[in-house]
DNA sequence: CCACGGCATTGATAGTGATCAATTTGCGCA
DNA sequence: TGCGCAAATTGATCACTATCAATGCCGTGG
């Protein structure tokens, strides 16, 4: 972890747009800035850790996040991928709680950390920022029980496929001409255990999609071969 | 669906003191008792479906509530059960969107109506209740995630010994001397619904238990017969 | 009092994914 | 370039739970 000094504006934050904090007038984001303490993160470092107290929140301003539980047997799940301009930890600090889950580096990034104070002082006189908290709650919310009822429901090939759509939304390129592709940002055993899965289990679905010319999988690149079946066969509307 | 005019006011509601509404001025409680509409509802009754605009929330003041999503394939899943002092229906009025599941009478209930115009209302003035709401969906999210950790790392046997303790929480009585023991108040598909089995996979999970004979099941009734090893086995700090 | 229907249980079987073990691939680094 | 380790794949087997089918139980209504 090395502090880089040159701290960056928010207000010039590429990401600004798509946070939480895109209300804040001029003012409030140079108090941030005043305070904010920005860092250059490799992967495998983590950012804090279940079961701590919150410190304050964390703003992504590049690279990627992801968001891991721990059960009774220490065994870990990967929750969740977070993106630029997302802020993480907010939970334990808005619902003054510990860390129910911990944060690790996925990919080089750049985090910016604004102090419990901060954020708390900010809530205090701009209700708009807690109203946008509770949207974004409510939205994980909705995804965490999506995801739980998928996992209930659907075999692991049509998760799976399910899975590399919406990774194919925030990572994927391409057009109908060119074909479709997408390069997963995550290793195979996080991809498993995003979708509750054994990474073999990841390996045999990929296979089994090769034999049935849905996509091409070349290490992290993969190509979509036919992604009107795909959509077919999760029930998706195109 | 009864409409029973002498309402109560929700000043003397017994469950008052435990709801999201806990922080309002008499002045804001006369203005929902002017306008809520009290319902007697049974089992079976729907009090808002998938996929409806949200018209208002619904304030549960005495009886059972299940909490239900249907998936792509028509199936459902009962998410949660609601009980008195609870409001539902708040994330599609708060989010914006539309109900993402559905809400089943389970008991007969009492059911208070506060449209939504009165709540956004009460909102903009006390942004307080917008706090306990955010409050409310964190923690409904951390329950969300365990539920989904859970599922994946536990054993039907493991998961329904967890579910009976919390539901023993809620609905259990005796104490050491007597013994304890839980009314359950669903039916074993609801049951089997809540952690995620069939119902033949509970009625198995039961049998084993007695043969163990950590628990005795008469139809809803059960005894708990030996708690140290339940608490044992599902890891729980007694 | 019996017939019916829904709920619950029990039994037999099969499918899915986990687990264990053995390679193979890929990549950083000397 | 080749070594060494971690990640990924492949194979064989096993355990768990879903599924299908039959029976038992119980409350309700004719």
């Amino acid at each position: 972890m090395n502090n880089t000094p040159p701290q960056s504006k928010c207000l010039n934050c590429p990401t600004r747009e798509n946070t939480e904090w895109n209300t804040l007038s001029e003012d409030e984001l140079d108090l941030i800035d005043q305070f904010k303490r920005v860092s250059d993160r490799e992967p495998g470092e983590i950012i804090y850790h279940q079961g701590d107290q919150s410190e304050g929140v964390y703003c992504i301003q590049s690279g990627l996040v992801g968001i891991r539980q721990l059960d009774a047997d220490g065994k870990e799940t990967l929750l969740r991928l977070c993106n630029p301009g997302e802020t993480v930890g907010y939970r334990a600090l808005l619902g003054n709680s510990e860390h129910t889950h911990f944060a690790e580096i996925l990919a080089p990034s750049h985090i910016c950390f604004i102090e419990r104070k901060i954020v708390t002082d900010l809530l205090a006189k701009n209700p708009v920022i807690g109203e946008r908290f509770l949207v974004r709650s409510l939205k994980e919310l909705t995804e965490a029980e999506d995801n739980l009822v998928r996992s209930r429901s659907l075999k692991v090939r049509t998760r799976l496929l399910h899975c590399l759509m919406v990774l194919f939304d925030q990572y994927g390129s391409g057009d109908e001409l060119s074909g479709y592709m997408l390069k997963i940002p995550i290793s195979r055993k996080d991809l498993a255990s995003l979708i509750a899965v054994t990474p073999e289990s990841i390996s045999r679905a990929i296979s089994h999609l090769e034999e049935d010319n849905l996509v091409r999988f070349e290490g992290r690149n993969v190509h979509f071969s036919n992604i009107e079946a795909i959509f077919d066969e999760i029930g998706a509307v195109h």
